[in-house]
DNA sequence: AAAATAGTGTCTTTTAGACAGTATCGG
DNA sequence: CCGATACTGTCTAAAAGACACTATTTT
């Protein structure tokens, strides 16, 4: 093959090179607002940001510093943009082992100061315990979890409103439209805690009333009883417990559900 | 600020940049096979490939050279990937003004013999007739169309296949899962035109059986009659037509269908 | 017994699926 | 009037929504 003929004419200066080439995650986690015994819970859909330090690790003046950030950086090479996401992650919070997944490139010329900077946006989805031992380190001084709701009052590194808007409906849809709620829930969990989850994206009746969601839940055929398993963590009456079912979910809009 | 003191110091030399950063573009549409008068249409999914050309532009042999591969070619400064695929699409095939979406960034190390080369995947739905001026030129000599249960036997060039691969899934689950079909129909379309576009990509009874589709294209909310248009194109008896309603489709899979 | 959450009973209305039967036209 | 496509009629079963009512527990 004329491949290695190829190669040594390339001419690789003939291209312009990026300038760099990040990646940037937007942890997302529910809270539990006030866990009283015997109450459901009431939720609210957080994400995790960092606050960029003054001085980088080598001492010298941070770009956006001071500004509240998602946590992420520079690709090294030989490393693609998802291993690089997942240690910043570690890097700059301590957060780890957590499933990432790839939703935009931000590519826009001059949204760095620093030249052509393209990034990779990933989103995770998880419980609060994942998040437990977050710790600011590296160019980090703070780790923050914020409410959605109120998240874009800050004042915002780079183009990062731009990223956490799109983050935002991006998790939107993904609680509805997927089982991904799974991640905000225990194994095992009650209706009353699904309904808590759903309850941060919509308000739609069918979830919103108790009677209806009570019987739903039985009917989804990605959700199964935990037979004979109750608990009493969300009233005095012994609760039901359900679990996610391991299953692809149909969602074709022409399709009846089934 | 100190955004300036900090640009100052600023080593790009610390970070490795990318050998280069790139676009591919895999553009769908779908052919009716045999159109006979009074007759409604058979139709196939096709991919548009390009053959890599020998030489390239220049007279140096190609890399991967006479191997199909999907259209797409390196981001130029100052542009985006997206509009780098547009005018990828536009100068090796000749098609223009379609819309693109990304749905994937190709960066594991070893893909590319070139080095360390981040290609953003992008595809495309289309009718044919957007395709109808395609014509091989710059690196490619020649442009096809292939059907996608066939695509994947040839040789194709870099990590097509699988770029390849991934397209055809995202396509199967946009066509089922949102309103693109309209892409591959005209304005004002009859009930068994849009379902010959679904049986491409599935065979479910509800979609197969012509009085259960007939009944059903009624009552989906994201399409309405043409009032009073009827067409024999499709068969002797004069058929209604119907046309998509714009509106964002209703998803989840805890609510009912409405 | 009161209060609170978690359900179930029951009714009404819609929807889905199956399949037989009717309608319309060109040749 | 045959053949082919496009429907409509009708029945049955299941699902969805509303809301009253019952069940279980702690304090």
């Amino acid at each position: 093959m004329s491949n290695e003929q190829a190669l040594k004419q390339y001419d690789a200066a003939k291209y312009r090179t990026p300038d760099g080439y990040t990646s940037d995650i937007a942890v997302f986690t529910i809270l539990s607002e006030k866990a009283e015994a015997f109450k459901p819970p009431v939720m609210d859909l957080k994400i995790m940001l960092i606050q960029r330090s003054m001085m980088d690790s080598e001492g010298r003046p941070n770009m956006e510093a001071g500004k509240w950030a998602l946590p992420g950086g520079f690709v090294d090479p030989e490393e693609s943009a998802y291993q690089s996401a997942q240690r910043e992650l570690r890097e700059e919070t301590g957060v780890d082992h957590i499933h990432l997944e790839h939703f935009g490139v931000y590519d826009t010329p001059g949204r760095d100061p620093r030249g052509w900077i393209i990034s990779n946006a990933h989103y995770a989805i998880v419980p609060e315990h994942e998040l437990s031992h977050r710790q600011a380190r590296d160019d980090a001084s703070e780790v923050e979890l914020f409410s959605v709701s109120e998240v874009l009052e800050l004042d915002l590194a780079f183009d990062h409103a731009k990223i956490i808007q799109d983050a935002i409906s991006v998790i939107r849809k993904k609680l509805l439209e997927t089982t991904v709620a799974k991640a905000f829930l225990p194994e095992e969990f009650t209706y009353s805690e699904l309904q808590a989850v759903l309850l941060t994206v919509t308000n739609d009746s069918a979830i919103a009333l108790d009677a209806a969601f009570a019987r739903k839940i039985k009917s989804l055929p990605f959700i199964e009883e935990a037979e004979g398993k109750k608990t009493t963590r969300t009233s005095k009456k012994p609760t039901q417990l359900y679990r996610f079912v391991n299953m692809e979910v149909n969602n074709s809009i022409y399709h009846a559900k089934k």
